[in-house]
Order: structure tokens, then sequence, then C-alpha cells
RNA sequence: GGGCGGGUGGCGGAAUUGGUAGACGCGUCGGACUUAAAAUCCGAUGAGACUUAUACUCUCGUGAGGGUUCGAUUCCCUCUCCGCCCACCA
């Protein structure tokens, strides 16, 4: 037994209050250091608790960032609360509560769960996105994009409830009698033309594309943002409507365009009205539009393609001159291309199984490869039917009818991209107003009396489907720069308006002049590492860069990218392996019980050591049992230490432990550096005496994981008498080894032949090759497998093996 | 349908990036301690064969099949299953 008894709770409650009343986290603006700025996505508080999924987010980072103080960096490790939108506002409906009270009791409990956790937050920069100083620069920005023309109010087709305003499609379910109904509370729901704002991400695709070559994000997160922007290079072509005018249809197959047999609008396409006033089929046309209002996207994908044909409209081919057929279909997005297509049948699956539907012509303009078999064809091959293009390449023929497509003036080359623009309007409570004031005269003017802040109100739900600022006069009505009435823009910013640029706010979170220092975001832009969830590697990640890029080209920030590399975490799962969710807590992991059994060193330990940071893994409650054995079990070691001279096998262990998880805690792999910790600790059962010199090396070693137990060991072994932050073992230097104590005297190197192993020879580390060759051939049972036969070749790998060929 | 990951013991996961597959941990089995249990500590533990048994030794083994290589969990091809994200994107 131990003389010294393990007691979480005691060592917790010494030293967490010393660590952060003197800060000891601090990150240093200028330090003559190095900075990494290790950043993890602030939490949005939408239960009373941290929960183990939290601590799964932080905790490797938090371990990787101690690490790197230890290694000598300024390190800044920051943490705030994203507390704007809808996560919140539900969380306060659950409680009957408003958003303010439960966010103040939220920020507080989630703090408190943090340093509970030991994790290594400069609390200094703490923020607070729905806090006025705050939000008044998240304003301030958002007029910067305004003033760009980067913000515009756009009237779009959306989901309008009465009761509940606009809505997602996802909030919007089928009821009764081919009618729409919210999600929550089964209120009737209409298509509706609504003006929202939006912000024109567009704008900067190709620029947001390009600076990915800045940044060192894995591969994966590359990729998604990539694709995400999906731009697609093709051509424009023109087609005439006669009566109505011309209309540009967007392919990325020019080449196919003497197999057009119909061409297709969209419902929502603008000239449909006037389509269907010259149509013979008025009504028919009316009532599929009508029809198709109805359907939310998921639906229009889930059915049979449809569409009706407008009668009495002559569209003629631009090639051929021949009659085509128009239809009106909702398989073709209003917001993708230009809303209008020319159908393919042979050479585009969509348009073959419409076609087949219709009856329409199926004409193939490109030859087939000899082993294909079917009609439908999307590849590349010699070009046919398609009068002087005959015999081309259909990928030469692309750049060909390009140019001459825009020598005859009906068409050019042309890029799309997949990306939308964002809607930043919610007729919501709780969000950042957006300040802007609408005149009498219809003018829009910016509010540069900021913040603009949000009134507080303790009926915050929308009533009418109207934005509930509306129904605070005394906040709407104000006056416009002429000093005559006008009213306040009442829809608020989305929930991403605060997570765009918080990390830029925690470089200078109490600056009063500016969002931040420009000097203070030279110093620590760009991120180094940003940890986050994998749902944000797409759309969070890609409005903070445009956020970003927009104001650096206002030279307002220093960086046109805020992170210089990304990655994802994995999720804990329940103990069965199936997601943790608030619908089965008899799976969930509680953390004030993990807090309260085994304290924060173990809950901390083994959430790292189940399994790799990006990974998804089960929980296991027989593991943290495991890690608080360990830390027990460095107690123990504790009683051995001594200034007897460390052994030769203690030395190396020593110093493979030191290098193996200087580069596992570099490299994020922290689990495996647990495991080289679990090595040595079961190694030092076997030893008599620890070394002080080794001693104090481990402890270092084992900081950043377990800070408590190596705080409290650490001052005990060096006798400090009365606390002083300099002799934290947090901000002590990392140890360093010696290679060539890595190394253990004698090692064994495995004789194969013909790949297979058949000995083990016990060698000399520094054994030449000869020597290892000499001792293989002298093996009994490597002559037994040679059985006489010459060896053909023999091939030794250092240290590792030798093979032997016959 | 598209994209991205992944498939290794009873389980979570290792494997220095082509060099002894299964580190570390859980579980299980055996032992110590105990009146007993829990806790703790020590040992064993991929499957199979040979052997009375141990040791020795051998065979098979990283989703399936094939290939490259002295050597493949790792590289290439075909197939298959699972997870995540996006999804009528012209």
């Amino acid at each position: 037994m131990s003389s010294r008894n393990y007691d979480h709770k005691k060592i917790e409650q010494n030293w967490r209050p010393k660590w952060f009343a003197d800060n000891i986290y601090k990150a240093v603006d200028f330090s003559e250091k190095p900075k990494k700025y290790i950043l993890a996505e602030l939490p949005y508080p939408s239960g009373p608790y941290l929960h183990a999924g939290h601590m799964m987010r932080y905790t490797v980072p938090e371990i990787h960032s101690r690490f790197l103080r230890m290694k000598g960096y300024n390190v800044m490790f920051p943490m705030g609360w994203d507390c704007f939108g809808l996560p919140a506002e539900t969380f306060a409906i659950k409680e009957g509560k408003t958003p303010q009270e439960v966010i103040a009791q939220a920020e507080k409990d989630f703090k408190v769960a943090m340093q509970r956790m030991g994790y290594a937050i400069d609390w200094d920069r703490e923020v607070n996105t729905s806090k006025p100083d705050y939000y008044k620069w998240t304003q301030f920005m958002f007029l910067k994009l305004w003033e760009q023309g980067l913000a515009e109010l756009r009237e779009m087709p959306v989901w309008w409830c009465k009761e509940l305003g606009v809505l997602a499609d996802e909030e919007v379910l089928a009821g009764p009698n081919n009618t729409k109904v919210s999600e929550r509370g089964g209120y009737p729901v209409e298509r509706k033309m609504f003006k929202q704002w939006n912000l024109k991400i567009t704008e900067y695709a190709d620029k947001l594309l390009k600076g990915l070559d800045d940044t060192d994000y894995m591969d994966s997160v590359k990729l998604s943002q990539t694709n995400w922007i999906g731009k697609k290079e093709g051509a424009r072509i023109d087609f005439e409507i006669e009566g109505i005018g011309k209309v540009p249809a967007f392919t990325t197959r020019p080449d196919t365009v003497f197999g057009v047999s119909f061409v297709a609008i969209s419902p929502e396409h603008p000239l449909v009205s006037s389509i269907v006033q010259k149509a013979t089929n008025a009504s028919d046309l009316t009532a599929y539009i009508q029809k198709a209002a109805t359907l939310s996207d998921l639906e229009k994908q889930q059915k049979e393609k449809t569409g009706v044909e407008a009668k009495g409209i002559v569209v003629k081919h631009p090639f051929t001159g021949n009659d085509i057929p128009l239809f009106i279909a909702d398989y073709i997005l209003a917001d993708f291309g230009t809303g209008f297509i020319m159908g393919v049948p042979a050479h585009d699956d969509r348009d073959f199984e419409f076609a087949s539907k219709y009856g329409l012509p199926i004409i193939k303009v490109i030859q087939t490869p000899n082993d294909f078999e079917g009609d439908l064809y999307d590849g590349d091959g010699e070009v046919i039917n398609s009068q002087q293009y005959n015999g081309m390449n259909s990928a030469d023929m692309r750049t060909k009818i390009i140019s001459d497509l825009e020598q005859m003036g009906i068409g050019s080359k042309e890029v799309t991209y997949k990306l939308r623009d964002q809607i930043w309007a919610r007729q919501r409570y709780w969000g950042e107003p957006i300040p802007l004031i609408h005149t009498q005269d219809g003018d829009i003017e910016a509010d540069y009396n900021l913040p603009v802040v949000l009134p507080e109100l303790k009926e915050f739900l929308p009533v009418d489907g109207q934005a509930p600022l509306t129904k605070v006069p005394e906040w709407v009505n104000t006056t416009d720069s002429k000093g005559r009435p006008a009213k306040r823009e009442v829809d608020t910013m989305p929930t991403w308006a605060g997570s765009n640029w918080y990390f830029i706010r925690y470089i200078d979170p109490q600056n009063d002049d500016a969002f931040a220092d420009y000097e203070k975001m030279k110093y620590w832009l760009p991120v180094d590492r940003y940890f986050g969830d994998g749902g944000h590697t797409t759309a969070h990640l890609m409005y903070s860069r445009f956020w970003v890029r927009a104001l650096y080209e206002q030279g307002l920030i220093p960086t046109p990218e805020p992170f210089k590399w990304r990655m994802t975490g994995g999720l804990l799962l329940g103990e069965d392996g199936t997601k943790m969710s608030k619908s089965k807590p008899e799976y969930s992991v509680d953390p004030k019980d993990l807090l309260e059994n085994y304290g924060a060193d173990a809950a901390r330990m083994v959430l790292a050591f189940l399994g790799p940071y990006s990974e998804t893994f089960p929980w296991n409650s027989r593991s943290v049992v495991a890690c608080y054995r360990v830390i027990r079990q460095i107690y123990e070691m504790f009683d051995k230490v001594s200034d007897t001279p460390a052994s030769k096998t203690q030395l190396v262990a020593y110093n493979k432990l030191v290098k193996n998880t200087e580069y596992m805690y570099e490299n994020l792999k922290v689990n495996t550096a647990i495991s080289e910790i679990m090595i040595f600790v079961n190694a030092s059962k076997d030893w008599d005496t620890v070394n002080s010199q080794v001693w104090n090396g481990f402890l270092r070693v084992i900081a950043p994981v377990v800070p408590f137990v190596a705080e409290e060991l650490w001052q005990e072994t060096h006798g400090y008498v009365s606390w002083d932050a300099v002799n934290s073992i947090h901000l002590q230097d990392f140890p360093t080894f010696d290679e060539a104590l890595t190394l253990d005297d004698v090692i064994e190197v495995p004789v194969q032949i013909n790949g297979k192993v058949r000995a083990k020879l016990s060698v000399n580390a520094n054994a030449t090759e000869e020597q290892v060759k000499e001792a293989a051939f002298a093996n009994s049972n490597i002559t037994k497998w040679l059985d006489g036969q010459e060896p053909k070749k023999v091939i030794y790998i250092t240290g590792r093996i030798l093979n032997i060929v016959v």
C-alpha cells in the first residue's frame, strides 16, 4: 500500500482555484515565444450541463495545447459561448424561461464543468456571442458587408406558416388532403414568396475554392469544401421562345446539343407566367404549377418525374431550326443553373427518364463504346448526327462549339456553382438585430449607432407569422438619418453570425474601439489548429471563411484564411454502440457521476484513451476504472523514488517513453500516448527504486493528460511549501530524451526463410549484418529448414528482420 | 444516385507508413489476499494441430477473391458489407 492515498477531490479542490486565480494558462499577446492558436469549436448551451460529447470534443485538443505550452510555445486555448439561435431558444421554451435567463445559468454551469475538468483555458478571453459588447461587432461586420453590396434583400419562395413564420424544408410535414403542416404544432403551411436578407457568398465561390490551397486542412475537409462549392464548367446556350424571347440554358455537355428533343423550365422560373398566358392549355399548366408549389424538395425528388407540355408555344432548336416541345417540369430546380434546361434523353439519365415517360424522341449523338449496352450513355466518344461536328471526339467538340456559340451570339462559356447564397434572416427573437432601417421612401439605411440592442421580451415567440420584434413598436419605430420616422428591420441574424468570427474576438475580447486590434490579429491569426464537429466541416467552415475573406479585402482582418488546419472529431457512442441521445438517457454517460466517482484526471484519461480523436467509438465504463487504477499506481511509484542511479532498463524505458509520447502528443495520437504511459507504469512495478530524475521527467510527461495528479506530485516532490505560479508543473518544459538510450542493449531479430519466421535471434543492438547472418546460419532451426540448400539471397533490414530466400 | 471514411481476437483499438500482426486497455480463465464477497495484486489469453502434459514445433489468420514483392493489415485490380455527409446540381 502506498503511504499516500489518491484523493481526487482533495487534490482537485486544492489546485484548481490556484491555477485559475493566477491564470497560468494565459496567452500572452506579442510574446517572443512562437505562438500556437489552438481552437475548439465553442459550445452552444442547449442544455443544463456539459455532456460527455462536449468532453470528447475538448479533451484531446486541450491535452495537445498543454503539450505545446510545455514545448515552449505561447499557446492560446480560449473558450466561449455561442448563445444566439434556435438551440438556446428551444431550451428556454422547454424551461419556461427567457433565453437570457437560461443562457446566464448555462454559461455559469458550463464554465464550472470545464474548470472541473481542469481544461487549460485562458478565461480572460471568454466571450459570449449574445452579449451586446460582442454582437455590436457582429452587427458592425454585417454593415461592412452590406456597404460592399454583399447583403441584399431578395424575394424568394419559402414555407410560410401563420403561427411560426418561415420554416425550413425539414420542418414541414405532409398533412391531410395534400396539405402541408408544420412539424411543430401541426399548423397549416403554404408556399409563399417572401423578402429575406441574403449574403452573396456565391460572389466568393472561386476565391473560397482557391483559398483552400493556402490551408493545410485534411484532404477530406478540403474535398467537402470543394464539393460544397461545386464548381462546374460548361456553356450557356440560348433558346428562342417565340413571342417571349431568349431563354438561356446551362449545360455541362454542349457537345450533345444536337440530341435535344425537348426543353424544360422550372415552375418557379420568372418567365413561367408569360408562358402560361401564351399557351393554349393555360389551365392545365396553372394546375400543375400550383401542385408543384405544395411539394417539398424531398417529395419532388422521391416521386416520378412529371411535367406538362406548354402547348402552342414554339421553341426553335438553335442549330437545326426544328421545333422542340417546351415542358414545365418540377425536376428542374429554380435555383441551379438558369432554371431552364435542354433535354438530351440519350445522354442524361434524368432527361432519359422524363422522355421515356412522355414518349419524346431519344436522339443519339455520341457513339457508344462497342461493349456498351442500353440506351443511355453519358460518357465521351465519337460525335454523330451533329452536322459539321460529326466525327469529332465529344470532348473536343465541347471546346469547339463554345467558341462557335460565342461567334453566333447565342451562347458562351459559363461557370456555375452549387454553392447558394446564404439566407441571412430569421423571423425569430433570439438573434442579433440586423442594424438596418427602412425609411418611409422605401430606402434602406444603416444604423451606425451600435449596438442595436435586442430588447428584453417575456413573450418572444412569433405570433401570426410575424417576427417577434414587430410587436415592440417602441423598438421598431425610429428615425432615419434625416430625422424622419422610420422602422427598424425586425428579422434577426441566423445562428451562424456569432460563430463566424468568435475566434477573432478571443484575440482582443475587451476592445471597445474595434472588434480586435489589427496588430494583435496579425500576431495570432491564422488559427493553427481548429478542432470541431464533423457536421460543421462544410457550412460553418465555409461561411466563416467567407466572412473573414470579405473583411480581409476591406483591410479589416490581416489574413484571408482564418484557419490553417482543421480536424474533425468523432462521436462518443453509448456503451451498447448506439448513438447517445436525449431520448435514451440510460445509455448516456453522466459527467457529474464521472467527476464525482473517479475525478477529472481519470475522466480526461479515459476519454482520450478509448480511441483516436477523429473516430467514433462506444463508451466503456470499465475503462474509466482502469484509468483510475493507473493513477493510483503512479502514487505507488512515488514511494520508490530515490537518488539511486537508474538501471539501464529503467533509462531505456524512460527515454522511450519521452520519445514516443512527444511524437504522439504532437500528432494527436493521445490514445497511444496513454498506452505508453501505462507501459512505463507497468514496467516500474519491477523496479525497486525509481530514480528522481526519471520521476521528474515522468511527471512532466503525464502532466498534459492528468494535470491535477501531476501538479500534486510535482509540488510534493519539490517540497514547495506555498503556491507560486512559476513552480507549476504546467509551466515547465517537456522533458528531453537521449536517442542512444531509447535502444535496448540486446534486441530480438526474427529470421525468416521465404518470408516465414523460423527463428528469433537475440543479438547485440549494434551487431553488424555479418554477425547477424552468422548467428542465423548457426541456429539449429534455421539449418533444419535450410536442409543444406544454398540461399539464393539474404536480405537484412538493420535491427528489424533477416530474410533468407532459397 | 454521388462523395468520403472504414472492415484487424469475445470487445475498444495498436502496428514506427512495405519488415515479428494483435501494443495498451476491457472481458474471460487461473492464482494470491479474505471467514466470504468486493476491491487490489500476480500470471495466462487469436484459432487450430502435435504432445499424457509442459516445452519445442507446425498450420491457418487483418471482410472475400486475385495480383505485385524476398516479405502485404499496409501498394494495385475485382467484389462485398458497414458508417457518415450530400443528394433530381443540368
